[in-house]
DNA sequence: GGAAAATGGTTTTACATCCAACTATCCTGC
DNA sequence: GCAGGATAGTTGGATGTAAAACCATTTTCC
């Protein structure tokens, strides 16, 4: 495929109709809630992603980490439903944090289909340096945020989760 | 906190120590923004998902619609820097919309490494397809928001991608 | 008491996504 | 011009995710 055409054509000195990242036309996009949305939170990602670069753990296995912290004894279907990812992705995610001794599940004999999941004492003290990098990342948010919108801007972050969820 | 540890077992009645949705602690997370925005958008996703069952399309692939529509002739690279995802990313979704007859690559002879996206017809109705199921959920969300927030709302939410990014 | 429905978890399948390494093409400096 | 660096796109490997089918157990209801 070579397209020996030697560039008859030739426009040569059109400086390239290359698009520039600033003068994409986003159309309609521009003005949606759903698509700033989506990518707001991709930044948010990242951003948590460079704080806590040296601590190995994503932002949905630190969530899950936080709840099961402060809910000791919960089951994997309450904690998916509570940090809204299915609870067959929590399958591997509580497998890996259980091969990595931060968590602990135990079969109960009332009901012998769940699991209680605990912290153990490693998963005590990862949650504690995630949560110091979490504060970190909250803190760029906060900045940019701003504190008199804060509030308002979080209750209504909370309302799309809540009447869409 | 709970945990009465009578417990011998066989309480039997004790309507279960099973936690409901509503009753979960939070922690620190209960105030953070980054865990807010995630629900948030993995909600928005979800019922973007109900209004777009039928046609059967991502909200990221539409965003790569939307965008190509709008700047025909754009490449690879900037379309994934446009919408956060990474140009590996692209190569298989340009890929499904390319064997699916929405958009057309073409070389260019000026430059031979980058390929110049345009819409099909077939993608061009495919896109007002989509706008519709967007306009309806975006209409929810508006809906959520309430017009008195909605610029502001809307305008932190750039904001956060844009210092972020 | 037992069949039927519901519930907790796992498996399987199918993608989406990122990162790092790679190929092919171009651009730059000498 | 041509070697070395930049850039466009692809590939491969790893992980995250959801949906559906599935098993084991418990609950409901007759």
């Amino acid at each position: 495929m070579g397209r020996p055409s030697t560039m008859s054509k030739a426009v040569a000195r059109s400086p390239a109709p290359r698009k520039a990242a600033a003068e994409i036309d986003f159309g309609p996009l521009a003005g949606w809630i759903g698509f700033h949305l989506r990518m707001a939170q991709i930044a948010s990602f990242q951003n948590f992603g460079r704080h806590a670069r040296d601590i190995d753990l994503s932002p949905g296995r630190f969530a899950a980490l936080t709840v099961i912290g402060r809910n000791p004894g919960i089951s994997q279907t309450a904690l998916s439903k509570s940090i809204g990812s299915d609870k067959s992705t929590l399958t591997p995610a509580i497998g890996s944090l259980v091969k990595r001794n931060l968590v602990r599940r135990t079969r109960t004999e009332q009901d012998r289909r769940t699991y209680r999941l605990t912290l153990t004492p490693a998963g005590e003290k990862m949650l504690r340096d995630l949560t110091d990098c979490a504060r970190r990342h909250e803190d760029d948010l906060d900045a940019i945020v701003g504190p008199r919108e804060r509030a308002q801007f979080l209750r209504t972050l909370r309302k799309i989760a809540e009447e869409l969820g």
